[in-house]
DNA sequence: GGAATGACAGAATTTGAAATCTGTCATCTC
DNA sequence: GAGATGACAGATTTCAAATTCTGTCATTCC
């Protein structure tokens, strides 16, 4: 039976998990597969690129509801509001329930790559698009989706962005979530400007 | 000639600037100042104590400027825009320039400690002013200044917190603080909600 | 007597040698 | 011949010993 990239980011995902970003060695995750450690650089270039193949797959896990709810055909705000705290939900909870492949993602943003650009521009994209529904229908004042998404993201960048995650727990985020969609809500509907 | 806690905090930093936070020791700021280091502990409590002072000082130095922007009679949508734009040049300003100091403050951060929390109380007081101001003139549609300066800061976070500081020099960031503002102040100034 | 000292215990950090890891590649295997 | 292997060089990490540091306090010094 023939190795596959698959089965390697399959075992890669696993020894993260447990050991965590800074602990696993390309040698363990050959040792979990029962191979040499060589036939996984048949697959992978270097120990960065399995890492980047692994958070790559572990973010289209998180974005597929996502994907999901920018396409329904709910009110705009409504889903925009649902978006918004979904993405943030999802973040929180694989920060509580899977800290190591967390914290491996986390330290793929710090050295800002290519996967973390591709996912803000998957974010971007999908807040564009509820956005543009939403202009389309009278309910945002926006003239630019795609500017105005990049903003809208900027503006919630404290609920999704990992460097902020320890501030996920404290009593009251809830409220501040809210207190910060509302402010942004009204930016969106202001037709005054 | 007796030493003070004005000469500790004055030679802490000089070390802080060469060293680092990672590298420094009270050892190095006894030293410093050819004192032994259980005189440091006459005046600090302990290592943290220290730091924090030094942060704290630092701090207030880099806030004297906004101090003054928040209480001067221009617009409020123009002296808000200015001070948040302050409030961020200072802080690039001093990430650029004293690299070790502003890890000292990113460390203390981190570990979320009551230097950062009257910080970003004393940034929440002057924001609520401005609002006030704002809703009083006219200008503004707030109806509760302090929860939505809170809500203000949340939403420039992107442009103050030390977390998102490797983020300050990337080409286009301007365009992008400006971006932020522009919906931030169409949110203020929304009186539909 | 208030301020500074230096010796001290336990904790944390440094150091340098040994072990392990990353990435490559000539070789082997099916 | 495509895929897997294991040996290899240089880089990185680990480990234990030795040093240094933090925080305390009895003593010394104006």
């Amino acid at each position: 039976m023939t190795l596959t990239a698959d089965q390697i980011l399959e075992a890669a995902e696993d020894v993260l998990r447990r050991f965590g970003p800074a602990k696993t060695t390309v040698v363990d995750v050959a040792r979990a597969l029962g191979v040499s450690h060589g036939s996984v650089y048949r697959h992978f270039a270097s120990k960065k690129a399995l890492r980047d193949a692994v958070t790559e797959r572990w973010l289209g896990r998180l974005m597929a509801p996502l994907d999901l709810l920018a396409e329904d055909d709910a009110p705009a705000a409504q889903r925009l509001h649902d978006w918004l705290g979904g993405l943030w939900a999802a973040k929180r909870r694989y920060a509580l329930d899977d800290p190591e492949l967390f914290a491996t993602y986390t330290s793929l943003v710090a050295e800002s790559g290519e996967i973390e650009a591709a996912h803000v521009a998957h974010m971007t994209g999908q807040v564009a698009r509820i956005l543009a529904d939403g202009a389309r229908s009278g309910e945002f004042a926006v003239a630019d989706p795609a500017a105005t998404a990049r903003a809208v993201l900027m503006t919630t960048s404290r609920f999704h962005h990992p460097a902020h995650a320890h501030e996920w727990n404290r009593p009251g985020v809830e409220d501040e979530f809210e207190s910060v969609w509302a402010l942004v809500l009204k930016g969106l509907t202001n037709r005054e400007g």
